[in-house]
RNA sequence: UCCGCGGUAGCUCAAUGGCAGAGCAUGCGGCUGUUAACCGCAGGGUUGUAGGUUCGAGCCCUACCCGCGGAGCCA
């Protein structure tokens, strides 16, 4: 039988009389008085439990609830002040689901491995549904922005033959009688050609990365979105990456108010996430390098702590572009009017949270891609479809790819990736 | 792979080389307005592992295991 009613509802129905399912979040009592704080999923109610409103039997089994226990309970609906969220049930009558062993998860503050070692049940706490549920949110938007511009869902290959870009290590498994295949590090140069079947396509998926880094910014397996536009240059690229990142940032802000507030998420931040970003080249960015004290040499690419200093000297991301092309994938254009850098682009997000878009103009020439592939010892045979893709009407075009628990990181104000996605994977956890 | 930090009760942490403790959680008792409620009582320990120094090691030394943070790489 489902509830007949659920927490977030509430305001409709004050002074009748409801039916509430959930979990117990927490119990205090005084005597003749029990107050239980329920659970749905939607949100939190204190159920008042008066000795003198129940029956002997109902008030003994609202004391036997333990923290996490599943209970049905009936009451009417008050307006109460005193009440956390405004809120409150006085009980009238209540039945006990299913006691909950000994919880782990205490009221008290705990280590964070503790918490991922118990992640499957971390999840029912109160900021954790709240970032799961921003999550939700922003992935509606991104699906929102591009549904509605005339773009097309184009999933990629999750298994693929070869490294996509060549660079990173990645997870390799035994393909039957084919030998080696590989988990996909980008749907990069397969939505290429989506982009060249349908204009403008978009992947949304799960993305491998075998690397081993250690640190908050990084996970194994993480979840990126891919535009790829057929006839954008580098610009165009920028410009829709300006507007996608603001229209994710502000309809969260409009739409998600009460989990940003559980998060204590200071929102001027985010409210000045308004295009147009600052869009500095990599030369520029070096010069604010050198003029903050740091050493560093062209050429380069820009370091965590390098992407922290730049940020730091806008309010709002900031798109890097431009950057020297030995540092960048082997299908990065390179710019005519200096053949030395990629038209590629990086976004900073504010506040320290680096990189959350990569992307760049494709190269388009065949002969050029053809040297590339040669200069990066890239097997051919491997990328002939992808040169097809040149030698049948080959055009400009342009992407970007997006990270979306560096995103939901970033507006949620989180300390590490691993809560911004229910089951993190990292290079020393695949559990739970 | 490299650098740094850590591992004590179910959890979070304390303990000058000298009796291993507190809060939370759990169990029992008390309280008609609690807000991480509070008050009283109780149970709960191979101090990561293996050696070593010492009259005596949670603490000092050596090795190893595990974890965390950072670098590199990247979204």
């Amino acid at each position: 039988m489902r509830p007949t009613v659920y927490i977030k509802d509430l305001k409709n129905h004050v002074g009748e009389e409801v039916t509430l399912k959930g979990w117990l979040y927490n119990k205090r009592s005084s005597g003749k008085l029990k107050f239980l704080i329920l659970r749905d999923g939607t949100g939190y109610i204190q159920c008042v439990v008066f000795k003198g409103n129940v029956s002997e039997e109902i008030f003994d089994s609202a004391d036997k609830l333990t923290q996490e226990s599943s209970f049905e309970v009936k009451g009417k609906v008050k307006a109460e002040p005193r009440s956390v969220g405004g809120y409150e049930l006085d009980v009238t009558d209540m039945k006990t689901v299913a006691i909950s062993h000994e919880y782990p998860i205490t009221p008290k503050e705990h280590g964070i491995e503790f918490l991922i070692d118990n992640r499957h049940l971390w999840v029912r706490s109160k900021r954790q549904v709240a970032i799961l549920k921003i999550r939700a949110r922003i992935v509606k938007a991104i699906r929102d922005f591009f549904d509605s511009r005339g773009f097309t869902l184009f999933d990629p290959p999750i298994i693929t033959p070869n490294a996509c870009e060549g660079t990173s290590t990645l997870f390799e498994m035994d393909y039957f009688d084919l030998g080696k295949a590989y988990l996909t590090q980008s749907g990069q140069l397969y939505v290429e050609s989506g982009a060249m079947a349908l204009g403008k396509v978009y992947s949304f998926g799960p993305t491998f990365r075998a690397e081993k880094s250690k640190t908050r910014r990084h996970l194994t397996e993480f979840w990126m979105v891919e535009p790829e536009m057929a006839f954008y240059n580098l610009d165009d690229d920028m410009d829709l990456a300006e507007e996608f990142l603001e229209y994710i940032v502000q309809t969260v802000l409009a739409e998600c108010k009460e989990e940003l507030k559980e998060l204590e998420r200071d929102t001027t931040k985010l409210e000045k996430v308004v295009r147009p970003f600052p869009r500095i080249s990599y030369d520029e960015a070096v010069e604010i390098l050198k003029k903050n004290g740091i050493n560093f040499e062209w050429g380069n690419d820009l370091g965590g702590t390098d992407e922290t200093v730049i940020s730091g000297q806008y309010d709002r991301p900031v798109m890097v572009h431009r950057y020297p092309a030995e540092v960048k994938a082997f299908y990065m254009k390179r710019d005519p009017e200096n053949l030395k850098v990629a038209l590629a682009v990086d976004v900073l997000a504010p506040e320290g949270y680096g990189e959350i878009i990569g992307g760049s103009q494709r190269e388009d020439d065949l002969d050029l891609l053809l040297s590339r592939i040669k200069e990066h010892n890239l097997p051919q045979s491997f990328f002939e479809w992808y040169l097809d893709l040149r030698r049948f009407g080959s055009v400009p075009h342009s992407g970007f790819g997006l990270g979306l628990e560096r995103t939901v990181s970033w507006i949620c104000g989180l300390e590490h990736l691993r809560e911004a996605i229910p089951f993190p994977r990292m290079i020393y956890r695949n559990t739970p």
